[in-house]
DNA sequence: AGTGGGACGCTTTTT
DNA sequence: GCGTCCCACT
């Protein structure tokens, strides 16, 4: 029972032990942050210091909801009931809906997806008569997640706040926006955390509640959390003012949305004889990789000092290689190559991965890997419950649970087609605003009144009155059936039957899917709030696939074998980034690069290309200023562009615009770039090129832009020049 | 009301 | 280079 303690090193046993008070866990890349996390909830319990009600345990992502939940049930031996473990979402949602009336809602509320927040904010911009092509609504979209990042209440901008965001007028675009959820018996996402940490400021009472409710608090991934959840922590953990964080502030990659790093460099002060823990051992990684990740982070300021050792005590291991390439298409071949010579020698492809900066990059690989036959997985593509037939369906389920939510209603009022066009829907939005009610209950009070032309009147009608009638049938025949039922009768299904196009059996397949799925809930509700906070992919992680994903979608993960492509300034770093955020940006991307690097066990291969297509044009770029804070002592240089060491762009360009220093040619030159320039790239008669669907062939005669070419396998082919490249050889 | 074509614009992502 | 979004046409 008590061998989960004998399997920590000594720090981490005392970030398992420090049990009463605050405690800052400082976990280092691969030092075994879940180990403690779950050994510490799990010791908590077996201690008998609280009953598994007792413990508040937050974290992110559901997939570390879930996996936190398997370990700790692994030590217990069974698992744990009535836990209060998940994310700051689905945590504040359970708690919203005991406490809903004090802001105005009910408890039977609907959490609208962003896709839906963005039409309601479009809608609300519209009434105010905006022109949305002058202030796009993601923008204000933006602004407000902002603020509701920063627990701030639309009476609390005062005019000087305000973003300049159309004249001034995001702060009563916000407020109005706000009504509308109410109105709605809506919330976002961000309305959860708000509500709640409202609440628990205004109503001593329900604090008093929790705080007798949670003796202890662990909360995951600290330095990711924005204002309103650090405010939402210090309101809970006031009472017993245990709580214990686990975090590394160099692996904060999440500004962008919100999160604060100053959180966990604050915490001693937030949480007054707080108890500081480094790990600093790390298991994951080989030296070299460890020194590199190291080399690079130090060039940050303003971080928690730590140095991660390698704990598994061989100072041996691949150095960290830096291979410079001639283009992108040249980097997608390396890396390809690269993975069938480890398949060969018996590595599996699961434990490769490609870490891009953004999502686009990956395509160029997975063209490569269709043409080597190599199988991949892209992760983090579109989700289930994003794709549209799953929407439709939940919007159908939405008006179902709660007739109030209009954003759903109008999505399926007219799908399949019942007639209602623009003319209708207004009349529908229009007695809506003068009654105050629902559209729901507008429609109904139009179908009453002949308010709506003949055909269309009859279809509205008879769908609200199917609407009564699958709502009595869900207490009589339970949710599962009433749902399939609703989908069936209401013809949605049918569209889909009807449809012609390939894609509709598919479809179809994800509709029976869904419905197979409401058997694991209790109800409509908790279904739904399922779809709106924990549904994410499920995909068979088993298969043996090389993993293609952005650098951002790896934190948590680890691969024998990590390549990090497209390492060029502009690129990662972003310039975007360093733009927008500048210095602190840059200190991001480098913390991006920390986490990339860090990923891989045993080698990570950085590349970085000197021409690479973006859209649809050529841009030349100088390799990433990350390359030249590497420790040279623990990189190894090679390709066909190989790098002369760069000077370090830290120190020789503090943080310039891009501009000032591509206007000076000899960093370029100083780095030996090619001198070819892309726009004069030919090829001559007899040249060897390579071309992405025929394979490899010789140039035999040109004209122009024009190649005849004969391929090795391909025969004889027209092409025109842009789309071969020079054979690797 | 429904469809087709042109204009646009394009990090990162969770909930 | 591609997907989407909106508007204009039928």
């Amino acid at each position: 029972m008590t061998d989960y303690l004998s399997r920590l090193n000594p720090e981490q046993r005392e970030a398992v032990e420090t049990v009463d008070g605050p405690v800052l866990v400082l976990a280092g890349a691969g030092t075994g942050k879940t180990r403690v996390l779950t050994s510490r909830f799990a010791h908590i319990l077996l201690t008998k210091r609280a009953f598994p009600n007792q413990v508040l345990a937050v974290t992110f992502t559901n997939k570390a909801a879930r996996e936190m939940r398997e370990r700790v049930a692994a030590i217990l031996g069974h698992p744990a009931e009535g836990l209060w473990l998940g994310t700051f979402h689905a945590l504040c949602a359970r708690m919203l809906r005991r406490h809903a009336e004090l802001v105005g809602l009910t408890s039977n509320f609907n959490i609208l997806d962003t896709d839906d927040q963005l039409r309601l904010l479009k809608q609300v911009m519209e009434a105010a008569r905006l022109d949305l092509k002058r202030f796009p609504p993601p923008a204000l979209m933006a602004i407000i997640q902002r603020w509701k990042d920063r627990a701030i209440t639309p009476d609390k901008i005062t005019v000087a706040e305000d973003s300049d965001f159309a004249n001034g007028q995001a702060r009563t675009l916000y407020a109005a926006y706000q009504e509308r959820l109410k109105t709605l018996n809506t919330v976002d996402f961000g309305d959860l955390l708000l509500h709640m940490t409202e609440i628990l400021r205004t109503h001593p009472d329900v604090l008093a509640q929790y705080h007798r409710a949670f003796r202890y608090i662990l909360v995951d991934e600290y330095q990711d959390t924005n204002l309103v959840q650090y405010l939402w922590l210090r309101l809970l953990a006031q009472g017993h003012k245990n709580i214990c964080c686990v975090g590394d502030d160099d692996q904060s990659i999440y500004s962008w949305r919100g999160a604060e790093v100053e959180n966990i460099l604050r915490f001693e002060k937030d949480f007054p004889g707080a108890v500081l823990v480094k790990l600093e051992a790390n298991y994951r990684s080989t030296a070299p990789i460890l020194a590199a990740a190291a080399g690079l982070i130090a060039h940050n300021s303003g971080r928690h000092d730590k140095t991660l050792r390698s704990g598994k005590n061989d100072a041996s291991g691949e150095k960290v290689q830096v291979i410079g390439l001639w283009d992108s298409d040249e980097e997608a071949r390396m890396v390809g190559d690269r993975m069938e010579n480890l398949r060969r020698d018996g590595h599996k492809l699961s434990e490769m991965a490609v870490l891009v900066r953004a999502g686009f990059q990956t395509r160029a690989f997975e063209e490569r890997l269709i043409t080597l036959g190599l199988p991949y997985r892209v992760v983090g593509g579109l989700r289930f419950y994003e794709r549209a037939e799953i929407r439709d369906a939940i919007a159908y389920c939405r008006v179902l649970n709660q007739p109030a939510d209009d954003l759903a209603f109008e999505r399926i009022v007219n799908l399949p087609r019942r007639g209602v066009g623009e003319q209708a829907l207004r009349a529908m939005h229009e007695r809506s605003r003068e009654a105050q009610i629902p559209l729901t209950a507008a429609a109904a009070t139009l179908v009453a009144e002949s308010g709506l032309r003949g055909k269309v009147r009859a279809e509205v009608g008879n769908l609200l009155d199917q609407f009564g009638q699958w709502r009595a049938a869900l207490d009589r025949d339970g949710h599962v059936e009433t749902v399939a039922r609703m989908l069936d009768e209401s013809g949605y299904t049918g569209m889909w039957k009807a449809d012609k196009s390939p894609e509709a059996p598919g479809r179809l397949d994800n509709l029976k899917e869904m419905v197979r799925a409401l058997v694991d809930y209790e109800s409509l509700g908790a279904f739904l709030d399922h779809v709106s906070l924990v549904m994410d992919n499920e995909e068979n992680a088993d298969a043996d696939k090389v993993n293609l994903m952005t650098m951002h979608g790896a934190k948590g993960l680890e691969f024998d074998t990590v390549f990090l492509p497209g390492w060029e300034d502009g690129l990662f770093p972003s310039q975007r980034s360093m733009d927008e955020s500048g210095g602190k940006g840059l200190e991001e991307e480098r913390r991006l690069a920390y986490v990339g690097l860090t990923r891989a066990r045993k080698r990570s291969i950085i590349s970085h290309a000197a021409n690479r297509r973006i859209y649809a044009n050529w841009q030349s770029n100088v390799p990433s200023r990350f390359i030249g804070e590497l420790p040279e002592t623990e990189i190894e240089v090679g390709g066909s562009q190989a790098t002369k060491r760069p000077p370090s762009f830290t120190t020789a360009f503090p943080l310039v615009a891009r501009s000032t220093y591509v206007a000076q040619p000899r960093v370029v030159a100083s780095w030996e770039q090619p001198a070819r320039a892309v726009a004069t790239k030919k090829y001559a008669q007899g040249a060897r090129v390579f071309h992405d669907k025929f394979g490899y062939g010789t140039v035999t005669s040109v004209e122009d832009d024009k190649l005849n070419i004969a391929f090795d396998k391909a025969g004889t082919k027209r092409v025109i020049d842009r789309f071969v490249t020079e054979a690797a050889q």
